[in-house]
DNA sequence: ATTTGACCCTATACCAAGTATAGACTTTAT
DNA sequence: ATAAAGTCTATACTTGGTATAGGGTCAAAT
């Protein structure tokens, strides 16, 4: 398969692909004579499980790791199990964190009703005051 | 007063807030005759304004246009009210993407118990399949 | 008077995870 | 034979900064 097909298939962009090679995360594939990228099934699945990574958010130092460790299949899974655990509390982490912004930022929107001018602007008069932690 | 005082104050580093200048967020301060940049409590006032903003999330784009619409405190402040409004949406939008995400991981969790090795990992297992929309 | 240290200056490179472009080459279709 | 589509490499750009190199400035201590 050449480098066009497995985007398709994958949804994946061509330059998408050539990054990850970059990056470690695809072998150096075969070429043909022309020097155009071929593919085996094979690649095509490790794609298939790189996007499957990236759709859950993972960096790609995490997906390396995960792709190491595939080549060991006789070894506990206990640092696989150990990298999604981290992965679900650095996603947490971050909905909290999102969830304070929101509340904070409605309540910024309800301090400014309409037909307000903006020297009167009650959100930018919000956004004003310091409330530096210490 | 000087760069490293208002980082101080702001909690900024010395190279954001001259990052912020090169942005446009500050304009260019007056310097010192050995080239110093020397600010005014105004400029100051402003940084703690932007620091607020990007606490709150907000692009250097969408402070380029609170900054600017303050410059005209007679105009209504609809704008500003929309700018806020959208962005509460784009952090509703990701929260709902990452609670999505959390779920999906801790599914992948759960099907996997200890002791097991990689061949047999349920969340590698997990990982592996496509599931493309269409 | 000089030297040390803290601060400041510009310019440039780097990070993640790609995306976009230019300019050339190969393959496929007409 | 030629045009269109696909591929190649190399490089620049994105966001919101951070890090570094190599220099200049300024105040205090010696």
């Amino acid at each position: 398969m050449k480098i066009g097909e497995i985007a398709d298939i994958t949804g994946c962009s061509v330059q998408t692909i050539r990054f990850y090679e970059r990056k470690g995360l695809l072998a150096q594939p075969k070429r043909t004579e022309g020097n155009y990228r071929i593919y085996s099934k094979e690649t095509l699945e490790q794609l298939i499980f790189i996007k499957q990574c990236r759709a859950h958010d993972m960096s790609i130092q995490e997906i390396s790791y995960l792709l190491e460790s595939r080549e060991t299949p006789e070894q506990s899974c206990d640092s696989v199990n150990a990298i999604i655990n981290e992965h679900i509390e650095q996603i947490s982490a971050k909905i909290e964190e999102l969830n304070a912004l929101k509340a904070s930022l409605n309540k910024m929107a309800n301090s400014c009703s309409a037909n307000r001018k903006i020297k009167d602007c009650g959100i930018l008069s919000n956004l004003k005051q310091a409330n530096f932690p210490k």
